[in-house]
Order: C-alpha cells, then sequence, then structure tokens
DNA sequence: TTTTAATGACTGACTGGTCAGTAAGTATAG
DNA sequence: CTATACTTACTGACCAGTCAGTCATTAAAA
C-alpha cells in the first residue's frame, strides 16, 4: 500500500479521511486476527501510514477499538429505525426488511467483524460491552419485536413468545455473518448465502406464520 | 510423614490427573479472554501448578490450545452419534434428542467455550480450523441431515433443502452457548435457556413440520 | 519562518519458553 | 530402623523476543 499518486506525499494530507482509513484498516485485521493478536504497526501499514501517524488520530489500541466497533455500526441503526417507520402497516414484509437490511447492510460487509469483535472481547470490556448493548443490541432488538408484535397482533404471525423469538430469529443471521469471517476457507459452500437466505426465511416465516401457506 | 501410596493420590505427585486439570483450567481462560490474552502462568495457577509444570504436559501455548479444542468436543460427538442409532425410527424425537443433547452436553457447560475458540481462532490456526471443520463440524451436521432427511422421507417435514436448513437450526443454539459466554452479564435476562429454548423448538418445528399445529 | 502532518528509531513492560535446583517418594543395604 | 543413593513431579528465577506507546526529527504547506 503505497501512497496514492497525489502531488503530495508527506506533510498535510488527508487528515480528515485518516481515521476512517485507520478503522477501517483496524475493523478487518481485528476481526480476522483478535484484537490482541493484531499488531498496530500492521493497521497503520494496511492504511498506509506509519505507527506514529496512528497515535495521532488514537489515544491507545483500546480507543481505537471502541471507534471501531461505534463507529462502524450506530449509522446502521439509523437506518433501520427509519425502515421499521416506512412499512410499520405491512408487518410482515417489514420483518423480512428489517431482517434483509440487517444482512445486507452489516452481515454480508465487512462489518460482520463487529459482531464477531464483541463477541470475542466483551469480557475483556465490559464497559464497552455495556455500551454496545444498550446502543446496538436492545435497540436492533426492539425493531424486531416491533415488526413482530405488529404482525401478532394483526394475525399475520402466531402469538409467539416475543423477546425469546426475537432472538431465534436473528441467531442464523449473526451465526453466518461470523461464520463467512472465521470459516469461510474450510467451508466455502456453507458460506454462499443464495442457499442460506433462502432456506432461512423459508424456514423461519413458516414457524411464524398463522396460515401454513407462504410463498418465497 | 507417611503418606497413603495408594493410587488415589492426594497432594503432589498426580501425574495422571495433570493434564485435564491444566486443559480445563486453559480452557475456561481461554474462552473468558481470548486466546492471545491468556497468560499460561494464569492457566498453571488456576491448575494449582507452576508455569514450569505446564511444559512438563504440553510442549507450548499451541499444543495446549489443540488440547483444549480436541479432547473436549470428540468423546460427545461420539455419544451423539450412538442417540442417532437409538431413534432413527422416530425423527422428530431424533432431530429433537440431537439438538437437546448438544444443548446439554456442550452448549450449557463448560464446552460451549469451544465453539467459541474456534470461531475467534480459526484463521489464526487453520491446520486446526480443518481438522475441527472435519471432524467435528461435518460430522455435527451429517447427524441433524440424517434426521432431516428421515423425516422428510416419512412425510412428516416439509421437503426443505437440507443442508442450508441444518445450518439454519443448528445456528440459534451455538449462538445462544456463545451468548452466554459473552454477554452474560449485559444481558441476563437473554441468557435464561428455559425461556429461549422452548421457542426455540416451537418456532423450528412448527417451520419445518407439515402439518402447522403441534405441541411442543 | 512558522505550523503541522508524518515518521520511525527507541524504550519499557510483558510473556512464552527454559533449566538448574528442590524435595517428596522409593529402593536397597547394613 | 537408619542411612544412602536414586528417581521424578514440580518449582520459579531467568532470558530473549515482542509490541504498545513516545518523541526528536523531517518536510510539506501556509
Amino acid at each position: 500500500m503505497k501512497q496514492d499518486p497525489g502531488p503530495a506525499t508527506r506533510g498535510r494530507r488527508r487528515k480528515a479521511a485518516r481515521p476512517g482509513e485507520l478503522t477501517a484498516a483496524a475493523l478487518s485485521l481485528f476481526a480476522e486476527k483478535g484484537y490482541a493478536a493484531t499488531r498496530l504497526e500492521e493497521v497503520a501499514a494496511r492504511a498506509g501510514v506509519s505507527k506514529g501517524t496512528l497515535y495521532l488520530y488514537f489515544d491507545s489500541k483500546e480507543a481505537l477499538f471502541k471507534a471501531v466497533i461505534t463507529e462502524g455500526i450506530l449509522p446502521v441503526m439509523e437506518q433501520g429505525e427509519a425502515t421499521f417507520e416506512a412499512l410499520r402497516d405491512e408487518p410482515d414484509r417489514l420483518l423480512k426488511a428489517i431482517l434483509a437490511g440487517w444482512w445486507e447492510m452489516i452481515g454480508s460487509t465487512e462489518l460482520a467483524g463487529v459482531p464477531k469483535l464483541m463477541i470475542a472481547e466483551a469480557r475483556n470490556f465490559p464497559e464497552l460491552a455495556r455500551f454496545y448493548y444498550e446502543e446496538v443490541i436492545s435497540r436492533g432488538r426492539a425493531l424486531v419485536e416491533g415488526a413482530l408484535r405488529l404482525g401478532i397482533e394483526q394475525g399475520l404471525f402466531r402469538p409467539v413468545d416475543v423477546p425469546a423469538t426475537v432472538q431465534v430469529l436473528m441467531a442464523p443471521l449473526i451465526l453466518l455473518s461470523i461464520w463467512r469471517t472465521s470459516f469461510a476457507v474450510c467451508d466455502a459452500d456453507a458460506c454462499r448465502p443464495e442457499k442460506y437466505l433462502p432456506a432461512y426465511f423459508d424456514l423461519m416465516l413458516s414457524g411464524l406464520r398463522v396460515q401454513p401457506q407462504a410463498g418465497a
């Protein structure tokens, strides 16, 4: 990774763009190797700068880690909440849109590393874990719960245990996204979402709907 | 001071029992802090010995890690395969027995740390990941696939995409087991399996059965 | 010239791995 | 029973390598 062929190779360059480049590099390395096994020199190299530059933007490895977690996901939550408002009168389409949207914006992207990282490091960063739980997990669950409750009220879905069912619904998506960043080499077949996702929606919506008949 | 020279020794001198004590200590620390962040001195201390003793039984940190992974899970696989043979003429009970058995023997125990560890470290130990994939994941999937196929043949289950559905079926169990070792502090409520598991079986079996109505 | 982005050699703390030494136990002799 | 020589599970101080974090220096930009 050399500097792009801009006019200046040193000195003031791209102060505004640096933090994002660094967090992107850090995310992919943290997701691949884990937090402790990732060297900051490697993060900096992947972002095209030196280690010292990294410390101009982040106070410590832990601060970089927190930035990776919070910056990547929070914008997505807001879009999810907008989707909710747009489709609240068609709960089954809404539910599918939320779940598919999560897959498209997080699960199938580099951001899939964020849930993997939080699971691996929650015990090492309890304060960050609590923040993530409240600002991401709880808000995400509230969206799915809302869709589920609307669907039950309208008689589309069976009257299931809503909070527990929300977790069951999300689990296959989350695990697939993690799986792809871990076992893709061994298990290329299972990591093809074009086969997995239809089977997922089919099984879940069949289990949820009052009427057994449903199209994909 | 004379001590009983019987086979059940006390205090020092427990060559036979040490490896298991060390792998148990290592599993709980690896699962809590991650592989790289776990210090061997702490593993040894938790097992009640010194660091030097650890090296009498394992050649390196990596060798200890491999022992943790392989020793814990392989015995469980064999029991699962025995269950399969015992119930092959009642596919719906068989499926539930396999999934519930996984939960009881792995998901709800300390061994839940093993899948968490393999997911976190697969990219750092590709050779071990391949072994795990072939000896644990593939064999486990084969069991669930077998139960699913038997049920479809007998007309109990809908004709779903079997390999993809197997993954969807396993995912909520695996993710819950991992969740409990990561977010239990933040999310005590979601980690209560007595609420989660019934909702899981209800949703999955409702989605799978040909007839929509069924008791848990 | 002054300011500021960027560098990379350096350091200090930490940890995987080693090994000379300790002591509990055993065997044999006297 | 005592003494002596031997075995071995175990210890912990130590070494060598690694890496997060620092800072004097450099060079482009203003």
